[in-house]
DNA sequence: ATCGTTTGCGCAAACGATTGCGAAGCAGGT
DNA sequence: ACCTGCTTCGCAATCGTTTGCGCAAACGAT
């Protein structure tokens, strides 16, 4: 900068001002200083301006798994958005682990990121509140988390669970299993509220022994239609939670002889690509993930502007893709026979 | 920091240098400023090293689509491997859009990676060689870019066609399909030459006819086995050249009523989950994905600490998994009789 | 007593920008 | 001739570190 100063003969405070715009220069001047960094090839040095001004145009993104297919489309929302306004992003993966969670959000305050778009790895508020405390803007998504004030967008996943167990019952299902997910992630409590919620308005008593764990991944989603399918008195049909666990579930299905959906109906959650590749495809419960990641982002933007803004929450519908992995009950009862 | 010092009783001087431990203190003063430090909550300001020391501790990915599986894996190789030396990354996808990885080069040369992971968007050496020329540490990850003498990290695609093709030709396969990827992409090419080199191999005489294009994605997968499927003389084994597109050639071949493997075999490349997932699973080619992510990783730490070694280049070797899509061609020929 | 070595520390100049404050020049009005 | 107000610009401090250079004390060895 002091080069381009000297070669145009002006002081670095003109340079400063006709590269920002910051104040009036002659247009005499601002030539000489345009024409000088050209020809020097000159390139404002972003990490002494940062150090000046406190931001850095960088954005930190803290998520269990970046090759997880859902955070994947929503970490592509993220990325996508942010390129179009000139952030970068720093990917965290966390595993789900508290303790590197804990670590990156260290990591993100120290390289002094503008903001941050947060999946909480569990339901502790600890590393939330140490962001909040030192101001950081912070929009949290897909996972609620108590104890905090903050933006977030989260999905209705009640909803969800309601449009999935509806469908099913409407097709004349009334065993119908259900492969949940970790307790301690908010977003499977939801779903099961809206199951159970389905049952109700049915008058479907809700039996315990057709809930099953899983944690979100294939091998579970199989094992635990193995548990439902070898009961004595197996489902009709099956909700998983996600669907990776649907297309484990399917597989299972479909390795003891079973047909899809003749035999079996199920429904996943999300909407991601393998639920698609399945055969037959799966009808499931879709999530907008991409548009996720950028109301998420465009939240955090705003909130960067104006770090006064009151805590706001949005809550994203869900919609149910109807595919071939579920049918009428009733047809089933007929081949039977 | 002066405060520390103050507090200390000490120069700025002399708390930097507890800090870095870059020369000796007394334990006296080490002592106070330790305390000092404690007491104040301090931590280092990491811009203003990064602006004195020239090192930011963050490296930059350049990848097509980290939402890709296949990217996604190798991504979280980089990711954690980065994560354990102490580096954060920046993501940058590009689409494969020449102009967009040139936006984003030109992003993290100001923001001044300390070093740039490079899954190149088309065959352009262009901003690598700016890359280069600005003596960013470098490498190129999957896709060789000519004209360039730059570290790199790629698999044996040639072996891998080879061995696809093969285990096709030892089940008594003789008519091939394949589908094959953009033609600017390398791997692509390399496979075709390990298909060819199989089909020699077994004195089976190539047929352009059975050489179909996609572009790595599900549906131009299905689309090129529609193809495939509906000619006269239809294969009786198809090679796609990444699992996305043998998932899709299976749901087509599925769709018009085949069984696989009886009737038609397929394998696919990269051994991403998703031909685990589909049923029956895949037979496929495997690269070791994560491992591609760990190993550039740590070249590119190593060039980083020394950037007068000469430019290296690992070829990784595939690995045939042997799965449900693929069976003996003869008891196809027994089933038809 | 003198002399070379360590050892321990601080001053002040970088790194490359931004910005408050003030000065100079010039126009117009009294 | 003097004041006022506007436009244009530069000085120098600042952001928070690192680091070359120099100084002083301590220390054993001649």
């Amino acid at each position: 900068m002091r080069d381009v100063a000297e070669r145009a003969s002006v002081s670095v405070t003109t340079v400063s001002h006709v590269i920002n715009q910051s104040r009036p220069v002659s247009d005499e001047l601002r030539g000489r200083v345009l024409a000088a960094m050209e020809e020097l090839g000159y390139q404002p040095n972003t990490l002494a301006r940062s150090l000046r001004r406190g931001e850095t145009h960088t954005i930190g993104i803290i998520i269990p798994d970046s090759a997880n297919p859902f955070f994947a489309e929503v970490a592509r929302g993220i990325e996508n958005t942010s390129f179009e306004h000139g952030y970068s992003v720093i990917l965290c993966n966390t595993d789900n682990d508290l303790e590197r969670e804990s670590l990156y959000t260290d990591v993100l305050v120290k390289k002094q990121v503008d903001g941050i778009l947060f999946v909480a790895a569990g339901l502790s508020a600890e590393n939330i509140q140490a962001l909040q405390k030192r101001g950081i803007p912070l929009v949290i998504v897909d996972r609620q988390v108590s104890g905090v004030e903050v933006d977030s967008v989260l999905t209705d996943n009640v909803q969800g669970g309601l449009l999935a167990t509806r469908h099913l019952i409407e097709l004349g299902h009334n065993r119908i299993g259900c492969i949940v997910g970790p307790s301690d992630l908010t977003p499977s409590a939801a779903r099961i509220t809206g199951y159970q919620q389905a049952l109700n308005e049915a008058g479907i008593s809700y039996d315990e022994a057709l809930i099953v764990k899983g944690d979100f991944q294939y091998e579970s989603g199989f094992e635990a239609a193995n548990k439902l399918l070898s009961m004595d008195d197996s489902p009709t049909a099956i909700f998983a939670f996600n669907d990776l666990m649907a297309v484990g579930a399917l597989s299972n299905a479909l390795e003891r002889g079973l047909e899809i959906p003749t035999d079996l109906s199920v429904v996943g959650f999300d909407d991601v690509r393998p639920a698609l590749y399945a055969n037959p495809p799966i009808t499931t419960v879709r999530q907008p993930k991409y548009e996720i990641g950028v109301l998420a982002t465009q939240m955090l933007l705003e909130r960067m502007h104006d770090p006064t803004l009151p805590p706001r929450t949005h809550v994203l519908k869900t919609q149910l893709v109807i595919r071939h992995s579920t049918a009428l009950f009733e047809e089933q009862v007929k081949v039977i026979q």
